[in-house]
DNA sequence: GTAGGGTTAG
């Protein structure tokens, strides 16, 4: 029988699942979920490269990309030969774990099948490389690209933004505006689309030129896309960024439909530029014509704005619906509330609510360091930098603690040398060879 | 049947 109708495939996916599970721990496989088993077994046509494409697919749309690479490795072990929609897929899942090994693998294995110029499998080859930090490897793959359309552009505009080169970015948007203009292929109007304008505006917000975003905004309106939602809640955006609030606002006021982000980057907007009362106005607006629907994002960032105005009241209230919504374990959320009580003078808290979190990232320990300078805790402090110290050597907070323990400022020296002598060391083994 | 995007922490 074959695959590819969706109820089917959703069971098929279960029941891989379990079957991994099968030889692992037979006997739980044994009692309840020999039907699903079975099922798998009985449907999936191994040796048909459509049902593995749809199940590999699946998976990484799940975002079970570890099932979904198995997969994929399970179909080469069975020795099918992949077709142009196994590998997009399949690297997708390796970009989403970050796993460069099995990307170039991947990579690899779609050139002996002979897809080096699928545009497919090129723009999910220039997505991966530049989530593994490989930006060099996704340019070569562009440049080799003889006709490029818009997601390969857009790949490489995303690359450079995530790896921190927003100009970089911009001038690839520019290159893509010039190729147009000189009448290659089809026209910047029909070629752009709302994915890539997005993207060039999180590059304008981080280089926060004004100048540069109403650039950008000129282009998405010539184009037809400035009234796109996702557009208009980058625009908002890239406008606070170049620190035009009023311009971010009147770009909100003008959306004909808001959805989460719209109202949650709104209210970062004025917590950021220490507007409080704006933020907690916008919330407000939120509650009232928004449907009531605030997530993880909109309480982090309220969070905030009390911090900054010291609005403890509110904040215990936001930590109450923070632990009612089940955010408690949110990292960002965790710290957000840390940073709350510290900045309202409530160091207790900021411990209490530290202590009750689950996972603990750089980022909490530097607020909770923080908290325990408000409380004159030396000794805590102490205590929490070198926590800190062993999850990031080079943090600034370790550094700004003036080192009053001998031993955290030699290792504080240790730390900035170590570098140097690793260095050194790989330089006198090149040498050596 | 397949690829690319936006908001939150010092």
């Amino acid at each position: 029988m074959k695959i590819p109708n969706p109820i089917s495939l959703h069971l098929l996916t279960i029941s891989f699942k379990i079957h991994k599970n099968h030889f692992s721990t037979a006997a739980a496989a044994a009692s309840t979920n020999t039907n699903l088993t079975t099922l798998f077994n009985k449907y999936f046509d191994k040796t048909d490269v459509y049902s593995w494409n749809s199940l590999i697919a699946e998976l990484a749309r799940g975002g079970d990309s570890c099932e979904s690479l198995r997969a994929f490795s399970w179909m080469r072990k069975l020795d099918i030969k992949p077709n142009r929609s196994t590998f997009p897929c399949a690297i997708k899942s390796c970009s989403a774990l970050f796993d460069l090994n099995s990307g170039e693998q991947t990579h690899q294995q779609a050139l002996i099948f002979g897809f080096e110029s699928d545009l497919f499998v090129s723009s999910a080859l220039i997505d991966m490389y530049s989530k593994c930090g490989k930006l060099s490897n996704a340019r070569v793959l562009f440049d080799e690209i003889p006709q490029r359309n818009i997601v390969t552009w857009t790949s490489l505009i995303t690359g450079y933004v995530k790896n921190d080169d927003a100009h970089e970015a911009l001038m690839v948007f520019k290159e893509f505006l010039f190729e147009k203009s000189k009448g290659n292929g089809e026209e910047v109007g029909t070629s752009v689309d709302s994915v890539a304008m997005v993207s060039v505006l999180s590059a304008c917000a981080r280089v926060s030129n004004k100048a540069v975003s109403e650039g950008v905004h000129g282009v998405a309106i010539k184009v037809g896309l400035d009234k796109v939602m996702g557009v208009e809640n980058t625009l908002l955006d890239a406008y606070a960024k170049c620190g035009e609030v009023s311009l971010s606002r009147k770009v909100f006021d003008e959306m004909a439909e808001k959805d989460v982000v719209s109202w949650n980057s709104m209210i970062a907007v004025y917590a950021q530029n220490g507007l409080s009362t704006d933020a907690f106005e916008v919330f407000h607006g939120m509650l009232k014509n928004g449907g009531g629907k605030y997530n993880e994002v909109t309480l982090s960032t309220l969070l905030q704005a009390c911090a900054h105005e010291g609005a403890l009241r509110v904040g215990m209230c936001l930590h109450d619906q923070v632990l009612k919504m089940g955010y408690v374990n949110n990292v960002i959320v965790a710290t957000s509330i840390i940073d709350m009580y510290c900045k309202c003078g409530q160091a207790e808290m900021a411990r209490n609510a530290f202590d009750g979190m689950k996972e603990k990232n750089v980022r909490s320990w530097t607020a909770m360091i923080a908290a325990c300078r408000i409380h004159k805790n030396v000794e805590l402090a102490e205590i929490s930098a070198r926590e800190l110290f062993k999850l990031d050597p080079s943090n600034y907070t370790v550094w700004g603690l003036e080192a009053q323990n001998h031993e955290t400022r030699k290792q504080s020296v240790t730390a900035q040398r170590l570098p140097l002598e690793q260095e050194y060391i790989m330089n006198y083994l090149e040498h050596d060879k």
